[in-house]
DNA sequence: TCTTGACCTCAAGTCGACTTGAAGTAGAAC
DNA sequence: GTTCTACTTCAAGTCGACTTGAGGTCAAGA
């Protein structure tokens, strides 16, 4: 028997059961059938959810994460794809480490108050003028 | 007069009224008055606009900024949470940079399926055990 | 056989940051 | 004086990813 109970799967992916059910109920993995009620799995739903959560991570969405299977259950990840994420990924790395420098200099800044720190000042029209990005979406905590 | 319409504030912080009608809501700015029924602002406002800006972007909610300005409405700013931001920001960095690296990799990936190619199954194993982490918070699409 | 407890379903709730819609109002142009 | 229109308020809706709760079911252990 090498099929895994709901609860085993929950435990080895590290997630609850209700995330397990809402992923499947929008398709995003299957389960092969049930024992009485409780949902059992393929082994190879734990890899599934890795790759679920790895899209996640990277700032996919759900739905962009459906995407790519195909709908035999095969990734089916598009390299093009994978470039454009890298790119935007990159974007928001410059943005957060520019931010990040100036969090820190503001921190250090020997200034009496923020507003008359020149680099605190640069900061803040970058921000105002949009020069950084917010990201498109996040993550609710766990 | 020096007061600029909430249309104007609107504007140059290009952000729409509605923002400004909740922000304020949220004790996060403040108009100084009102002509017929249209609120007015100081244009201190923008400066406030930016620095909220700026703190969204650094991954700050709303609430967190509100507690960075003092009842006076002068930014309060503890450096003790820049810098805690700043380190929260390198790491969520470095993990971008990781998944980056990989994403780049996956997609010039000789190997016929993704599941084949080495780093990516890495990637995926560090995904699965939660060596990868998700954001905290993120903010919707403009 | 009976009880237990972990699972089940389905609808509704949550969270954060806003947006949208309906119904009203006032300054300004005509 | 009338109309236009951009504002006003307040409640409700939206979006994504789940979680929670009520009420039900069933395999396994005592």
């Amino acid at each position: 028997m090498t099929e895994l109970d709901i609860a085993e799967v929950a435990q080895r992916a590290g997630v609850p059961a209700s995330t397990l059910r809402f992923y499947e109920e929008k398709g995003l993995i299957a389960s092969t059938g049930r024992r009485g009620l409780r949902r059992q799995y393929d082994p190879g739903v734990l890899e599934r959810l890795a790759l679920i959560a790895l899209g996640r991570t990277a700032g996919f969405s759900l739905d962009e994460i459906a995407l790519m299977f195909t709908p035999e259950g095969e990734p089916r990840i598009d390299r093009r794809m994978l470039t454009d994420k890298a790119e935007e990924l990159d974007r928001r790395i410059r943005e957060l480490g520019a931010l990040r420098d100036s969090l820190r200099h503001a921190a250090a800044c020997p200034a009496p108050r923020h507003l008359e720190c020149p680099t605190f000042r640069r900061l803040l029209d970058a921000a105002a003028s949009g020069g950084v990005t917010t990201p498109r979406r996040r993550v609710p905590p766990r």
